[in-house]
DNA sequence: ACGCATCGTCGATGCGTATCGACGCACAGC
DNA sequence: GCTGTGCGTCGATACGCATCGACGATGCGT
């Protein structure tokens, strides 16, 4: 393991160290007969390029800086499909990707593209007002924000689109018949990070409520342990009419459907149920709940996509600046259907 | 964001290229007025130094090579908090972390040393016979491994003490005056992979019980679903006698709890219950559990002091080569007391 | 007053790759 | 046969930093 550099592979396929390299870039026309050669060579040596040198020579380092944020709070729904999909994109393009906790917050952008650790970063966890936004705009690398901002300084942003989930969910609860709506809100550890999706999903929902003509209410906070107290507040709404429940913040959805059980009320049955979660955790539930889909994958997909289309503008057809992905509803068992008369 | 060189700095600060290496290094000594006069530049440019060329010059990249496996499977009792121990515990040491996923094998080792992309591996979900050990073995880069292979090849290895958890969980209930000890097994996803705490917790938990002149029985699999059927077959076990139930898997613990309530079994009352999971799991859980903790953090804060003494010998005292973290048992509400004679 | 060690700084060099200009060659057209 | 045109290859250079040897300045002892 001596660690072979370009100039030992040239040495051994009789061929100058530019050969090599144009070898490996492509980027030179090589004959077919040099360019076996050459790759024999590589292979005999197991030759890997040392990606110090190739940054500093060729400006690119092949990494891809990823921020995100452990701080718990947000809805937890899984940071990590976020970083699995994102670390198999970037290997499928050959490229690296460099952690970076936004612990640090700016600071840490700074360091990335300061010492030109990466060619573009990814940011997730995106709040409303979020100052490393502008700081990431002025870097002199491309960023793609997993998230909208209310300002997105010309940065390219995906995201679920959590208006079009909201409006989904009160056109599902007034198509069926519902006569009121009420939302649970998100806890107030979410609401203080300010995180966008929040605010456009209460305000999509406030607004499709009004164009259905149903009365919608949010309920707010559910911390954390609290589910059981949320679950009564909900159900002092039940008139005896047809009420429909919304559960944006994914995690409350299970505690939430643990205290309607135990206070015999079946959704489906008694009230409509639909919560906001990813598909596999509405369909292994107990019950199985209606869902609007949220997945990760295809949010850091399309984030991925649009980063190396930035990284060479050539390779696909142009990006959106604001990407959001469709949601999608599943009917599963806790939306009451529509009264037959 | 022109990027400044080091010799940018040194123009400014009226000194040579050479010098202004040697006040970030501090490898030779320099004048205070000198020093201040390069810092202040170096702050008025804003000056990063460029990483690749860093590590071309100097051999080293300070950054530290994180290879997980994504793939569900194996206690997910958190891959996040082992990740972000180590991303801060690298930042604490001005180090980055690069992320690799597991699923490329030892390609990705390979690459990680052979690019020279990073200093330093951590290694973690390893498992009782992992191809990936001789490999990481034999790079010229040191690695630390989170998990205990069967042979770690002279690798540095950090874990949990699974052993003495098992032997903790089986006094535990012989303390506390019980007859038989049932322990919910792995599924067969975990078992398939032959992830190394599972053959270690199982083995050690038989003997101590046979040390300790309990019946053990090992009920499996427990999966994902099944938690039902496993609470029958674990409840035909009860044959009048005091009976404790101890499930190492972390994810099988609520919906074991769950389906006991169903059934109208309350541990701590007709049987015993101890869960192998996080304080926070067991603390927050209804009900709360007795358990023995299982803290990545501790886990991971130790293998990246081991990773940075492998990395400079004289920072600090030598480190064992296979370093078991002391669990610890909580006592919860569903442990039956002795019985008072 | 003189040699000698020490401290602080500088210039030069090398790290491994990408890239640019040059050059030799075969082959086309005339 | 001679010039032009790509094609394939080479040599040289630059990238930004760390490090080594050198060297002037200073302080010490005698």
């Amino acid at each position: 393991m001596a660690a072979f550099t370009s100039k030992d592979v040239a040495r051994i396929a009789g061929v100058s160290q530019s050969t090599v390299s144009y070898v490996m870039t492509g980027k030179r026309p090589i004959s077919e007969r040099t360019r076996q050669r050459v790759l024999d060579a590589m292979e005999q040596l197991t030759y890997e390029p040392h990606s110090g040198a190739r940054a500093l020579a060729g400006r690119r380092t092949r990494v891809v800086g990823l921020v995100v944020r452990f701080g718990a709070g947000g809805d937890a729904f899984g940071l990590l499909p976020f970083i699995e999909t994102i670390a198999n994109s970037a290997r499928a393009h050959d490229h690296e990707v460099l952690l970076v906790t936004a612990d640090e917050g700016s600071a840490g952008l700074r360091r990335l593209a300061g010492r030109a650790l990466c060619d573009a970063i990814i940011m997730m966890d995106i709040e409303e007002h979020d100052d490393r936004v502008p700081v990431a705009a002025a870097l002199s690398v491309p960023v793609v924000l997993i998230g909208v901002p209310a300002d997105p300084a010309g940065l390219h942003c995906v995201d679920l689109d959590f208006e079009a989930a909201a409006r989904m969910a009160v056109d599902e609860l007034a198509d069926t018949g519902h006569d009121e709506i009420v939302v649970v809100g998100y806890p107030a550890s979410v609401m203080e990070r300010g995180l966008n999706y929040v605010g456009r999903f209460l305000r999509s929902a406030r607004r499709q409520a009004q164009v259905r003509g149903l009365p919608l209410t949010v309920i707010e906070p559910v911390e954390h342990g609290q589910e059981a107290a949320a679950a009564d507040q909900l159900l002092t709404r039940r008139t005896g009419g047809r009420l429909g429940v919304v559960v944006p913040h994914s995690d409350a959805i299970v505690p939430l459907l643990n205290a309607l059980r135990k206070q015999d009320v079946v959704p489906g049955r008694d009230i409509s149920f639909i919560g906001l979660s990813p598909d596999r955790e509405a369909g292994q539930s107990d019950p199985p709940y209606t869902n609007i889909s949220v997945e990760p994958r295809d949010v850091s997909r399309r984030a991925m996509e649009t980063l190396f289309w930035l990284l060479d503008p050539s390779s696909g057809v142009e990006r959106p600046p604001i990407d959001l992905v469709a949601p999608r509803l599943t009917r599963r068992t806790t939306v009451m259907p529509t009264p037959s008369n």
